[in-house]
RNA sequence: GCGUCCGUAGCUCAAUUGGACAGAGCAUCAGACUUCGAAUCUGAGGGUUCAGGGUUCGAGUCCCUGCGGGCGCACCA
């Protein structure tokens, strides 16, 4: 919490106590408040309801209520004035002098301004994208890790210790059929015939990676059993798919900590400890040949397989493995797991495996983001991994650049299901937010290099002369970043950043319209590029969180 | 059919988790550059928040019903 919001909430708290101390409020439970900012600035820098709250449990009049509340409060270092205003709001207003002196702190601030310690250092693990390496990423899968790593920067920025993690999903039927899909194309493209497997990936890129392999191993895979060149040429192939969606994934500035193999799970134990665990706890029952984990006992509509008939592991076997390993072998306070709206009807499966296995499952929390509908116009675009219908993160990329697919994607909440129309990306991107946050940016580096090349340093600059309207809004909107920052981090929305950024580019530039900064006045210019080079600060952070860059120039 | 998410300005989306007059960008219209960056700024128009009921001091937000859309409902992942 922000230093003003706690201290409104502790003077808040003492003038309750007072008030019913003294009689003037009967001892009534005092209900849940919260300090909050009004969006209208004439009601102030921030306001409480707790008068509203407080009116029936102690049948008062609220507006009364506050009234009283406002007597008991006594100004201090941070707020100038409190008012009660109707039906029954508690209205707070920041000192100026005290805003003024927030400037030097940004600037101390400097790469960690915003930083919060709302985590207290919680042992956080974050899981996205997890795509199978079995082809490229479509642009839907970018939206899952664009979030996934915009919120793992917003939990570190609030203090929780985040770990980054892929999981790569590099065992089971879909592998089988990329390696045995990739093996035809291969022989086909040595000349031979081969055909393709039922289900196969039909995708062009498959008739590619064939014939680069054709090209660079001849017929070495041919000539072997056919198994065994199956399983070779796919290990290669998946190699070369998880280095292709890694550099996708850099391209959108999203990287990880951890790349985790399916594989381990089974080499290492995880998944052994895991089933017999399940077992020993009572979850387990075997049905026409196969073992079932009985989530009905907890009250789902259903079972679910975890080892089918045939032996093999079900990919919701190797899931429980995983979680057991993030939870009991790796110690995490907390695992966020973000899916695609596809995957909603498996939640409840999974935190019911986690209750069973013994672990709370509030420590595991799903972000569930709804799927993208790409469009070119007016026309929607299936989009088809098998049958090759896809258009890849990467060209959307080339086609409108990090930056701008960041902020599109992060600027709407994650269950807003979106349509990215290409045509429309493409067009707006030369008239997109994008570039005005940026631009704002670019525009600061520029004066303050101006004032470097004039030879004026302003360290010592006096932050007392920063009192117009402007200058005193621009630094009320930088210190929201904590708030901002903390809220998306409990909540898990990553989406309040863009809408936070635009603010604050806003009132940059507002400030610019309208207060000149180098000006003949040497002590004037002094403080406000004091204040310019917080807004630095605080621009560049708030990119910094989105993954978008920092320009200098544009 | 059942579950789930969503429906807000012409378009794309917000709305501090139940608070004050529902806000931004784009688009449209009218204005502003001899300045530290005009990729900017000032102003205008644009709303029955899908519909109907309910809960309460207060509802875009919560509950019910209906309509419309996305996504699920495998011994696939």
């Amino acid at each position: 919490m922000s230093l003003a919001k706690e201290k409104i909430s502790n003077m808040l708290a003492a003038a309750v106590e007072k008030a019913q101390r003294d009689g003037i409020l009967p001892q009534v439970p005092i209900p849940e408040y919260l300090i909050e900012k009004p969006q209208n600035p004439l009601h102030g820098d921030y306001a409480c309801t707790l008068p509203l709250k407080l009116a029936r449990i102690a049948k008062m009049n609220p507006l009364q209520i506050a009234q009283k509340l406002v007597d008991m409060i006594t100004p201090t270092d941070e707020i100038e004035s409190v008012t009660a205003a109707a039906p029954g709001f508690l209205n707070f207003t920041l000192r100026a002098e005290w805003l003024q002196k927030r400037v030097p702190l940004i600037i101390k601030g400097g790469s960690h301004f915003g930083d919060t310690d709302t985590g207290k250092a919680q042992k956080v693990q974050i899981e996205f994208v997890s795509v199978n390496p079995t082809g490229p990423m479509h642009v839907g899968h970018g939206r899952g890790g664009i979030i996934g790593s915009t919120l793992a920067n917003v939990l570190s920025a609030a203090g929780f210790h985040v770990k980054k993690e892929y999981y790569v999903n590099d065992a089971g039927n879909q592998i089988d059929l990329f390696n045995k899909s990739l093996y035809a194309r291969y022989k086909q493209a040595l000349g031979l015939d081969e055909p393709m497997p039922a289900d196969g990936y039909m995708g062009e890129y498959m008739k590619d990676l064939g014939k680069k392999f054709a090209d660079e191993f001849g017929d070495k895979f041919e000539k072997i059993q056919l198994a065994d060149g199956q399983k070779q040429l796919g290990a290669i192939g998946q190699e070369r798919m998880i280095t292709w969606i890694k550099e996708d994934l850099a391209q959108a500035n999203v990287s990880y900590d951890n790349w985790f193999s399916e594989n381990d799970l089974y080499k290492k134990g995880s998944y052994r400890k895991a089933i017999t665990l399940l077992k020993e706890q009572g979850y387990v029952t075997e049905k026409e040949g196969a073992q079932w984990f009985a989530s009905t006992i907890l009250g789902e509509d259903k079972d679910n397989v975890l080892v089918r008939s045939t032996g093999a592991p079900t990919y919701f076997a190797s899931d429980v493995a995983y979680h057991y390993n993030k939870f009991v072998e790796r110690g995490f306070d907390r695992v966020i797991d973000i899916w695609g709206a596809d995957h909603r009807g498996h939640i409840n499966r999974k935190k019911m495996a986690t209750y069973a296995m013994g672990i709370d499952p509030n420590r595991l929390q799903i972000l569930i983001y709804q799927l993208v509908t790409l469009k070119r116009g007016d026309e929607v675009i299936r989009i088809s991994k098998r049958t090759g219908n896809i258009i890849t993160l990467r060209e959307i990329i080339d086609e409108v650049g990090p930056d701008a697919v960041r902020f599109f994607f992060l600027q709407r909440s994650a269950d807003s299901q979106m349509e990215f129309d290409l045509e429309l990306a493409k067009k707006q991107s030369s008239e997109n937010p994008v570039f005005y946050i940026q631009y704002a940016h670019a525009r600061i580096v520029s004066i303050l290099r101006s004032a470097a090349e004039r030879g004026i340093t302003w360290e010592n600059g006096d932050v007392s002369k920063l009192t117009d309207k402007a200058e005193l809004a621009f630094i009320r909107k930088m210190i929201q970043l904590e708030e901002v920052v903390e809220n998306a981090a409990l909540a898990m929305e990553p989406h309040h950043l863009p809408h936070y950024a635009m603010g604050l580019a806003n009132s940059f530039t507002q400030f610019y319209e309208h207060c000149r900064v180098l000006t003949p006045d040497s002590e004037l210019t002094y403080a406000r590029l004091k204040l310019v080079e917080a807004g630095r600060i605080a621009l560049s952070r708030t990119l910094t969180l989105m993954g978008m860059s920092t320009p200098e120039k544009m």
